[in-house]
DNA sequence: GTCTATATCCCGATAGAC
DNA sequence: GTCTATCGGGATATAGAC
């Protein structure tokens, strides 16, 4: 019949689809997949749970149509919108900055997601497939921007742009998890430091050997120098 | 009565203590702790469900108790064990060696375990507070290795031993992670070049850019330079 | 495609005998 | 302290009306 009433059909849908897949990533970011029940995700939605297996067949398959339509990694798209700083350590500096507050990402929530994704990955070849996708475009994507980026900012790494790029998402990603427990421990100082030293660049920040203290590197507390974080980002 | 009978019950109580952390811990592993019922540990172990409530009251008391019997990461303590080898890159690599072929462990369960753990402390407080301390010692170990090591191999670190370590974890962990699913993106040499590059090593390993290729770094598989790992470790 | 109702299963935890 | 038996709850998934 009327092709108007079957287009507002697919709409809702795709619509349905949607919000499914939305409502999942908030629910299996927050508690967990495992926490979650599909009755949790469908009314999140504002269906009922039959919706879910009408489109994803099981709550695997919701699963793994989550990871297809998902963005790419937090960790690794950042190093595109670090152009407006000034300096290179201010550009690492937004980098890890994004890394730890992500737009809209109340204490890392998205991150959370991922390693859930990562460990479940570990153990269902199913999902390990989909995720290696996702990395291996991200991996191309942020050695392409590594590259341009350490002959702009004159660093020096000490291993090409692809394999560099595995060493930054490394770095990054096990900082991020030090944090999420341990704040304190993680400054955004030691991270740029840090990530300073992977890419080869030694301008600027002192050897900590330059200000020699005896024995003791004093009381607690390390003034943060504050690096300003996110200058231009999140447009 | 008989002391010597109820000093065999003291021992069968421990003994089965003992036995169902063990199993816990080789299950959760394997399969994720959520994915393990109390039954399949007690079976695991040579018992029955109601002695893991007798001992630790709940599924979760049995998981703080595991997290207090446990070990020190694998990731930290063994920077103790990397006197023999020769030279100091050679010593990165036992490092790196032994947190992917860790003794006894067949395709890292243990890192799962680790992982999982640290999954369940970002969204459980009871948990996070045994992760942190377990954490705090280890760092404290690791850091104080660092700082000898660092003098003896010449290294010159931009931050100071206690913020090292928390580099340096970083990256075994991160590194761990990409090998998990993908085994060839992180080889020897690329753990060991980045380990250099953080602790401030430069002699050695030349840079990437000795050999210079005008545009393209060449097609894929870079020839790993066999970084002899496991000369003198598991004694 | 979406909802309601329900079938089926399994898990965590408890009660009580020994 | 350990086992057997069981309760109560909640999970995934299905059946059938609309």
């Amino acid at each position: 019949m009327s092709r108007a009433h079957t287009k507002t059909q697919q709409e809702r849908k795709a619509e349905t689809r949607e919000r499914l897949l939305v409502a999942a990533a908030q629910l299996f970011a927050e508690f967990g997949v495992d926490a979650v029940s599909v009755d949790a995700v469908a009314e999140a939605a504002g269906r009922t749970s039959g919706s879910v297996y009408a489109h994803f067949g099981s709550k695997q398959g919701l699963l793994l149509a989550l990871l297809d339509s998902w963005k790419d990694s937090v960790v690794t798209v950042l190093l595109a919108e670090v152009a407006v700083t000034r300096s290179p350590q201010g550009q690492l500096a937004a980098v890890w900055g994004n890394v730890t507050h992500s737009p809209g990402d109340e204490s890392g929530r998205w991150a959370l997601l991922e390693h859930e994704l990562w460990l479940r990955a570990a153990r269902d070849p199913e999902v390990a497939e989909r995720i290696r996708m996702r990395n291996a475009d991200a991996r191309r994507f942020s050695s392409h921007q590594l590259r341009h980026w350490t002959v702009a900012a004159g660093a020096q790494p000490s291993v090409p742009p692809d394999e560099l790029a595995v060493l930054v998402k490394a770095l990054l990603t096990g900082l991020a998890m030090q944090r999420l427990l341990e704040p304190d421990v993680v400054t955004d100082d030691l991270a740029v430091r840090g990530l300073s030293a992977l890419v080869g660049l030694t301008s600027g920040l002192p050897s900590h050997q330059d200000t020699p203290r005896p024995a003791d590197p004093g009381p607690a507390h390390r003034s943060d120098r504050s690096t300003t974080i996110n200058e231009g980002a999140t447009p």
